[in-house]
DNA sequence: GTAACATATGAACATGTATTGAATTGTTTG
DNA sequence: CAAACAATTCAATACATGTTCATATGTTAC
């Protein structure tokens, strides 16, 4: 079973997911690196936004950071979040059978 | 890539299961129906507070409902629900690499 | 029908947190 | 060193939501 550690940890992890902003971000950044201002620009945000949801989001291991100059460039931090995000994108894209 | 609208309803469907409570009722009910009696009972929490999440989960169809007699069962709603809290739950006790 | 039980709902409260804008830190270029 | 750019942090605000308690609905047994 599900020890309680874990349970907090997996309940971290669709809550940082849970927001809307958050999941375009780890989206917008799933397969390349991208960086705080290009994120910024692309997701209409504004850079102090995203860089707080960052910040968040690498505290968790969601995404990894690396600097290159004066910007600092994100990714997911591993297959496992990608992958994840991709079988959780199908499982939402697949019809929904009726049921209650 | 992702729609809006998958991405709205992916992060519902995050959010959901990003509360410790909540996930816990669905990991408690996930391979059997189980009553909200019993559920409120097994993780100590009032048949009130189970009610409300439970009544969160099945609009989100994460967990559907069937009624005998005086009590009602709740069960995860599809195969994918359970397979991939499954997924999650191998993703998180798996040892993290250390990076940054 | 009434009583007892199981579940659901409503309102109120407390807590957490997403967002904003200003100020700060870090980095490169002159 | 100063200026310009990128990112981060801080404080404040607005909003969402988890929890509680009281009340209501639905079901079975007497």
């Amino acid at each position: 079973m599900a020890s309680d550690h874990n349970i907090a940890e997996l309940a971290d992890l669709f809550r940082l997911l849970g927001d809307t902003t958050r999941l375009r971000i780890v989206l917008a950044c799933v397969s390349a690196p991208v960086s705080v201002g290009d994120l910024a620009h692309k997701l209409d945000l504004s850079p102090s936004l995203v860089s707080h949801h960052l910040r968040l989001l690498r505290a968790a291991r969601i995404v990894k950071s690396e600097r290159s100059g004066k910007q600092v460039f994100y990714v997911a931090a591993d297959q496992h979040i990608s992958g994840m995000l991709a079988d959780m994108l199908d499982h939402i894209s697949e019809p929904h059978p009726e049921a209650d």
